[in-house]
DNA sequence: TCATTTCCTAGTTATTTACTAGGATTTCCT
DNA sequence: AGGAAATCCTAGTAAATAACTAGGAAATGA
């Protein structure tokens, strides 16, 4: 399942991000019965078993989900779902979320320049504003939305969807 | 001249953005003096000629740019400072500003599963969030800003600054 | 005419992305 | 005990992309 990206789309997601919260959400929304697989995500996202597996890992170093090992075992939320911020999924399957690194950090010697530097003004805006958005959008409602848009069996899940 | 990319930073601006959003401002900085060429540009941002080049004529194409072919030509703003903002600038150099593309466009029959996507919704406020930044900081700004930190003379640029 | 500039296209190298692969370990179930 | 079903962990790899480099044509002023 190769994955075509988009030509001359630059500053995007990659697949870690975007596979990564369809998969949480799903996992969200399956919850309620107890430990999700890998296997059963996979399915019902097609997207392969051993990648989503390296994603969810992610999730998990950042304290976003618990697993269950052995038979019978999954996933679950470490957390509730409206203490979980699309910021946080995204910057643990992402790294940073600046478009732009330097912007302010100069303790290490990073940027010698950075005194006379008018486009980390820029930069901060940019990084400030991708913060604000992804971290005023909650979980709970990614998924109370998800249950509007296909209530209770008409499951055609996001099958396919490369986003 | 390799550049050193910060690592597990994704989400971010390819050089040509970083590069060329330098070179403009620069640009316009010397603008009173005439056509500006891109050795002068590259002399003073030390960024490789060839590849300013390439660059500069993006903005050309973009029409943010006009140039004068010859022995002492080189570019000049097609227009001016405070209608040029840094949206129109990073769009000519980067392609769209979008992480996630799909989000509004199925025309094409891009994206089947779009009733139902979910996480469409939030890749539509990353865009509009970053569109909205970008689009309200105007290059007069920059050279402004600019000026007040390097006031004339005090000629430091941004030498060697990777961003 | 010659030096200086833009213009245009193609080639090249290094990095990064998006996976695939193999196998160890844990746990449940019979 | 033993096997199936899971997570866990590390490494490898092919394709794509980014970041340049290279070569030379065309225009213009001195």
């Amino acid at each position: 399942m190769k994955t075509v990206t988009e030509k001359g789309e630059i500053l995007k997601l990659s697949t870690k991000g975007r596979y990564g919260l369809r998969a949480l959400i799903d996992l969200a929304q399956h919850s309620d019965e107890g430990p999700v697989s890998i296997v059963s995500i996979s399915e019902r996202q097609e997207i392969s078993e051993r990648y989503l597996e390296q994603l969810v890992s992610l999730l998990k170093k950042a304290g976003l989900v618990r697993s269950v090992r052995g038979a019978g075992g999954g996933y679950m939320l470490a957390k509730k779902m409206e203490d979980i911020s699309v910021g946080d999924i995204l910057r643990a399957l992402e790294g940073s979320l600046k478009p732009v690194e330097c912007a302010g950090l100069e303790p290490d010697g990073s940027c010698a320049a950075s005194e006379s530097c008018v486009t980390k003004y820029v930069w901060q805006r940019i990084n400030e504003s991708i913060a604000r958005t992804v971290d005023e959008i909650y979980l709970d409602q990614l998924v109370e939305e998800s249950r509007k848009m296909n209530p209770e069996g008409t499951n055609t899940e996001q099958r396919g969807c490369r986003n």
